[in-house]
DNA sequence: GTCTATATGACGATAGAC
DNA sequence: GTCTATCGTCATATAGAC
């Protein structure tokens, strides 16, 4: 009896393969033709196969978008929480936590620009994500809500504004340097890009306005030199 | 001889009009689609004509796309032509000036997706813009440019700085907020926007770091990205 | 279970009649 | 300048071979 069912694994795991490999396809095709010109046709071509055997796999081109979009989220993200605990770990200050973060971040995006456009942008008419394929990104963002308030409770960022504010202006200018460099220097790397060369001259505006040492965003009026008067309100409290 | 060839400009007026009217309506189905989602046969359904008509106004599907890059161009150009000047006779502070231009830019931006993504991202795969669509965006540049050496003249900007440098880090905030209100909050307009309202901190950041009274910048050492050991170098002295 | 064969309807684009 | 007719390709759906 259990002789009939045997082995149902081996065949998941063969599909898996399967899936992997229309996957690795279908992100090589959107480097070359533009995310949203991917062709079923062109990826089963690829393949050996025909069209329709795709379906066996992706219930629609949508589904791939998705579950590329899904693979993309989780590797920033993996990515990321490792270079946040090394950061954690071992950096000095704001500006050495933020400029290896940063660089990390804006490197993965370029050196992955169909991930950055799927994630970042929204170049696929009719395609949102699933919930399950978004989950790690929201992840992300706590994981960097988390951060900013390990910075606050270390005094390296002021604590008079919200967490949440600081990362989003984090987010802000890494979007930009990000968002400028694809669509101004598509074709170049981030070692050599004229946006990305300004990551260094972004992290200490940054850190020039929400570092501790120099206030200079709408004055808090309480004088913050120090540290907040009453507290500060943090999205992620430990 | 004359009449044959009598009416040439009437004829042409009338082409014109189809032509804006079907880039209207074109627009239109972007805004409703996704850019990248422009179907000619809804271009003509709309318009109450086959298909192929349209071929007579557009030699393709990219003419028309370019047709509307230029129109999106020529727009923010004069926006921002007309801008700059009231802001360089009126604005009395580097903070005023830069949150003025930033506030209408970004508003347009906002109001105008479809011209924003067309022009600042690049969605439509196999889409590049002609140099002629693309000219007004380098003039855009070329103001900006001219802005902020005008700043830097009045010493409301550091002058150990490139204006270059200065405009490309101001790109770069600027479009960081635009990119991440538009595929964060895609339907949320300029006035209740998370991101469009981190406009004043983020200029703040930037004058904090590239003011004249609060040089936070990496001390005008031997440069941050290339040579030029000593004064300013900038792209349109005046 | 996995694939092929085949079909449908929409798409961008072209040729040629009127 | 507009039409009809047509082509090749696309995503997608279904039926059925192995």
């Amino acid at each position: 009896m259990a002789e009939s069912v045997a082995i149902p694994d081996r065949r998941q795991r063969r599909r898996q393969e399967s899936i992997e490999e229309i996957l690795d396809v279908a992100l090589e095709l959107m480097a070359e033709q533009g995310v949203a010109g991917l062709s079923l046709g062109e990826v089963a071509r690829q393949l050996g196969i025909r069209p329709p055997s795709l379906y066996v796999y992706f219930a629609s081109k949508n589904a791939l978008y998705d579950a590329a979009f899904a693979r993309g989220a989780k590797e920033i993200y993996d990515l990321y929480l490792d270079a946040s605990q090394q950061v954690i770990a071992t950096a000095q200050s704001a500006d050495e936590a933020l400029l290896r973060m940063g660089s990390i971040f804006i490197r993965w995006a370029i050196d992955h620009p169909v991930y950055a456009q799927l994630l970042f942008w929204r170049p696929v008419p009719g395609f949102e994500p699933t919930p399950e394929a978004y989950q790690p990104a929201v992840a992300l963002m706590e994981l960097g809500a988390e951060l900013f308030a390990a910075m606050q409770d270390r005094r390296w960022l002021r604590s008079d504004v919200a967490a949440d504010d600081l990362l989003r202006d984090w987010t802000i200018v890494i979007s930009g340097i990000i968002s400028q460099q694809l669509s101004n220097e598509p074709e170049v790397d981030f070692t050599s890009g004229r946006f990305t060369a300004a990551l260094p001259s972004i992290v200490t505006m940054y850190v020039a306005a929400n570092g501790v040492t120099t206030p200079a965003r709408k004055p808090a009026r309480k004088s913050t030199t120090t540290s907040a008067t009453k507290e500060s309100r943090r999205a992620h409290p430990r």
